[in-house]
DNA sequence: TTATATGCTACTGATATCGTAGCAAATCTC
DNA sequence: GAGATTTGCTACGATATCAGTAGCATATAA
């Protein structure tokens, strides 16, 4: 199962411009990533509580989103500890918190 | 072609809580969301230029995912001028420039 | 030695997306 | 007013991705 990598200057799904905003819309549009960064926000996570943390998404799945972004170095693998955010994937997620805040007058508009 | 209602309260994929933000992860992870949002940051666009700015993908993905951004209250279509943001899409935009900002610097790290 | 936890792989069926073709309505063009 | 063009979509078969379950291999615990 190829993985596809993420990188400046390679084409990304939809865009073959490799500028990385499109890489990271690539990224975090793949299904269950925001969420999984989302559940990494306080502490470390094993495999199985992660998956746990996420609704019981599927094994493959998990394990394919966590090496695509242990690639991305969003996320790394911690012995003993479990699958953690690296100092980018904690940017990244401070960066999304002024979006939940949104999220939550947003959603009584609907 | 049943679209996912987003509200609040309901479950939304991989979460059964209903909490904004789960509808949030869920919305803006569906593919080529985000990257519609981006693609309408500036002037409004019809069907086939929207089409065209998002490199081509299929009217039945986009039109899927206009109803669904639409029903977001997120996208509204005008008369005569095309599919645009609403205030509500526009400021869910405004969020995501400080990561647009970090993808910059993430890149890097690649 | 058995039991349990953990990180994962394998497999099958379901769903989502792609890619192309093309239709119906509205608007230009002559 | 008869094409021609543009626009917003729908249909459909092919492919890719995801879901759901089973289970294996290693490690540690009892």
């Amino acid at each position: 199962m190829a993985i596809k990598a993420i990188k400046p200057g390679k084409a990304v799904r939809g865009s073959t411009t490799g500028r990385p905003v499109m890489l990271m819309l690539d990224l975090l549009g793949r299904r269950w990533v925001l969420r999984i960064l989302w559940e990494l926000r306080g502490e470390a996570l094993n495999f199985r509580a992660l998956q746990s943390a996420c609704g019981g998404l599927s094994p493959s799945v998990l394990n394919t989103r966590l090496a695509e972004l242990r690639e991305a170095h969003l996320v790394e693998q911690r012995p003993d500890e479990g699958y953690a955010l690296t100092a980018s994937g904690r940017e990244l997620l401070n960066h999304m918190t002024p979006l939940t805040i949104w999220a939550e007058s947003w959603a009584k508009t609907l």
